[in-house]
DNA sequence: AGATGGATTTTCT
DNA sequence: GAAAATCCATCTA
């Protein structure tokens, strides 16, 4: 299996959830920072009300969507910056967000790239998650996963208990059509999905 | 625990 | 000039 199979062949929804339970790591020239996939959202192309590819709009900034599946989308907004994965064949603009991660390795150096902030304030959101990363440019927007620093295994999850769809985060309201579209999915229990009640924590964050 | 408003900067109109 | 796939401090209960 590589990237390209991966991020194409089936629907970008599919490809979401498929990401939930893996490993998403990211070498910064000294030491690997990883965590576990557990928030991901699909924007499923020209159609999406929701997408920045919407209409067919294409510019510099948004160039990654319309790589083929497996190129990184990289994108700035109010000094925080995403993470997405071109998905489908090039040309066809969808991708993933990944909105947050679990951290395994390279804790300490998260914290101190968020400032001291500990525990799920690390990573429980995408532009958190970046910062933990140490991700201050869009350096890597358009390269190939597998050409950059970045990695998804995509031969190895970790067993989940339950997977939740729920609405997108953060998006125009104006058509609710698409704002209510159930395109993101979370690890059901884990403390870093972005804004989970207390209550609905589980112990064993969601896996098995 | 939930709601509100300000910060800040890239991008497009 | 305005909007944006956000985050955080601060308020009220």
């Amino acid at each position: 299996m590589n990237y390209e199979d991966f991020f194409t062949n089936r629907s970008t929804s599919e490809i979401s959830k498929d990401l939930l339970g893996r490993t998403l790591s990211f070498n910064n020239g000294n030491e690997i920072l990883s965590g576990t996939i557990v928030e991901a959202e699909a924007y499923v192309g020209v159609k999406d009300r929701a997408a920045h590819s919407y209409g067919g709009r294409r510019s510099q900034a948004n160039e990654g969507l319309y790589r083929p599946g497996g190129s990184l989308y990289i994108y700035s907004q109010r000094q925080y910056f995403f993470f997405d994965v071109a998905c489908q064949a090039a040309g066809e603009p969808q991708g993933v967000l990944i909105r947050a991660i679990d951290p395994l390795t390279g804790i300490d150096t998260m914290i101190k790239n968020r400032n001291g902030k500990t525990g799920p304030l690390l990573t429980n959101g995408p532009g958190k998650m970046m910062q933990a990363l140490g991700i201050t440019s869009r350096k890597w927007d358009l390269a190939r996963l597998e050409d950059s620093p970045f990695d998804i295994d995509i031969n190895h999850k970790r067993k989940i208990e339950e997977i939740t769809a729920l609405p997108r985060v953060g998006i125009n309201q104006s058509d609710p059509k698409w704002a209510k579209k159930k395109l993101r999915f979370i690890v059901a229990g884990n403390p870093y999905v972005s804004d989970i009640k207390k209550k609905d924590v589980k112990k064993n964050h969601g896996f098995i």
